[in-house]
DNA sequence: CATGAATGAGCTTTCATTCAT
DNA sequence: CATGAATGAAAGCTCATTCAT
């Protein structure tokens, strides 16, 4: 899977490109700076990448399999379908908040530039997040849907984890908060649809609240 | 701030940046094309913004205006506590869906970016979000917490509703997902906090992993 | 026909793009140079020229209009049809000469450059040769062809009016050859086919010739 | 598949450098892509080729030596020396038609790059051209030249065929012609100065036209 | 014989912005 | 209120070439 890594300059580019995207963002990437940073040139950058695309789809690629390594070590050894779950989201949370830039190019590009990822690396990357979807219907069996999707649960499992992380790491949640709080309640919240499904109490989906 | 003269133009400049930032993003957005789309010259748009940072803060402000309007609408004369923190949250995710272009500079802009937002007004915009707080307060009462903090869950609230929203803006939810009823599970999970807190079969944080 | 001219540095900018034309041929063109040369930044080109084509393409525009008006000077007053070719083949070789810059991107630019040179343009363009043909026609009369086909005639007399100048301006033409007498050969040549159509002392063409 | 060895690649190299010239004209010739349609390194290009001039050049020598067995051929076993002339012009038009890219080098690159081609091969190449000299005064002998200048006349020829040949390989020449028809009309028409030089119904040159 | 790594200069073009009018 | 002219900086990228191995 890993590169025979041709040498440590496309290792540094890598690791200067990871370090200008949580500081300055994507639109903050420019090829000469990183040269700069690295001690080479503009030029030998597209050495190891054939373009700007090129290099920030590597990153996604690498950051896409750390997640799946994180994700391996947090089932490692667990049975309990249940505990396998809340481990894979424990395991999320912590992946994106330590790595935050792997994290925002991963999952918060805007659309227009993800189209330029090769769809089929993006369909590869993907099958990480069906990891959610897998232990939901291995914790619940095929009975107790109550008429649910399990799509839907595991995609809403992944959104509400998404949450917390892109707000944290863009600094917007108040720092008055207790982080550690938030994200142990951000696990737990995540992982309630395993418990009942009922809810009536709150209203149905309004039509008239969704017209402005 | 601004003269409330605002002519047509000023209008036609805002439009249309808006129109863009939904097509291209952020980074997609520039003066001369903005000008050449509405009829006047790059520097006419220098009248009306003192630079492109303030062009977008106007937007940015119009954005929360607005939100502030759909959340008034959404509550007005609902006065059970805990149906009027669902609308809350139903007219939030209905926003950012019909407002993409808003929603992205509102709460996806990158820290760097967010910085240049002048303090004060970023302050004002996020009394936005209070409202979770303050309805949450109003359902639950003084007690009832069970030793959980208040602004925890309300920003919790605000996390899991931004997840679904932000990545279905970005289209990374799965197009096979029923749109509708993602937003509905949505609506009903980011409220569950009012429920019962009991979620004691999910083991606790593992504090080892989430260091670095 | 032709332009308001919005200001003297467009003029000044063509002026020294056309230098740099018969000095370093089409692709020493480069626009920093020209703008250092003329007094302005790179940047002050693209106000006048949409880009480094459009810039070439102007500069077609106004060779091809010159010529235009040196084929119009030349059958000024002059009704001998005959004497009119002549005057015709004299203008065009004349044209050449004094204007090699001109008359490189005009004529000698190679295909695949001349591809984005606009259709319309380019078919307006050739209708300056297009008077070669109607003069002939009209200096021999629907009979007198013996066969013959007038637009092949007419696009041999150019070809051959062609030959000698593109070679004159790129100096192939050896030094000790007397100019003057070259060029006033050329055009009795280039109007032979006004004569006696007989030339069947020459032998056909050979195939095997051809092979190689 | 065996390794090419070394006199293969620089042939290979050769022939990957023609073939790029024919279709993306001298400026389009770059060092990589043929490494890379070759199979070599950029680098390997330079143990062959001290540089891309040198690389140029080595194709100018190959065309001319082409040229050269193309004459020898056409003419050989022919001794009525008009004919041998008919034949040498035939070959000329032949060559350039058939070797668009290496005629393209040869004849039609701008003075600045030529200047860099060694003068005395150079003045080697030149000497295939003093072939039509040579014949034509073998054809009309010490006497018949009525004044003209040999040298002048012989020139005339290969003008009139380089201008059919450049504006054929470039396609400007209006695609309702027929090639042939022109080809064969060109091969005539440049070697009417073998037969009667009169021609006083043309009108002298107008030398005041010509000055500006 | 051939390579991989690297370079410096250069390319066209776009950017947000300013200033005199 | 609006413009046309102009700018400096920077963008991504390609070029022919060199050098140690």
């Amino acid at each position: 899977m890993s590169r025979p890594s041709s040498s440590e300059l496309r290792r540094a580019i890598l690791d200067e490109a990871r370090r200008v995207l949580v500081e300055n963002g994507y639109m903050g990437l420019s090829m000469r700076p990183i040269a700069r940073e690295v001690g080479c040139t503009a030029t030998s950058i597209y050495l190891y990448f054939e373009s700007k695309d090129a290099l920030i789809h590597a990153l996604i690629d690498e950051g896409m399999e750390r997640l799946q390594e994180q994700f391996q070590t947090a089932v490692d050894g667990v049975d309990e379908p249940r505990r396998r779950l809340a481990r894979l989201a424990r395991a999320y949370l912590d992946f994106g908040l330590e790595n935050p830039e792997y994290y925002e190019i991963m999952f918060m590009l805007h659309p227009q530039l993800m189209e330029r990822y090769p769809p089929d690396r993006y369909r590869r990357a993907r099958r990480n997040l069906e990891m959610f979807h897998d232990e939901m219907v291995a914790a619940l069996g095929p009975a107790g849907w109550d008429g649910r999707d399990p799509k839907t649960e595991s995609t809403l499992v992944w959104t509400s984890l998404h949450g917390t992380v892109s707000l944290l790491i863009a600094h917007r949640v108040d720092v008055s908060i207790d982080r550690e709080a938030l994200i142990e309640r951000a696990v737990r919240q995540a992982l309630r649809s395993l418990d009942d499904p009922d809810n009536a109490a709150i209203e149905p989906p309004q039509s008239d609240a969704a017209r402005n």
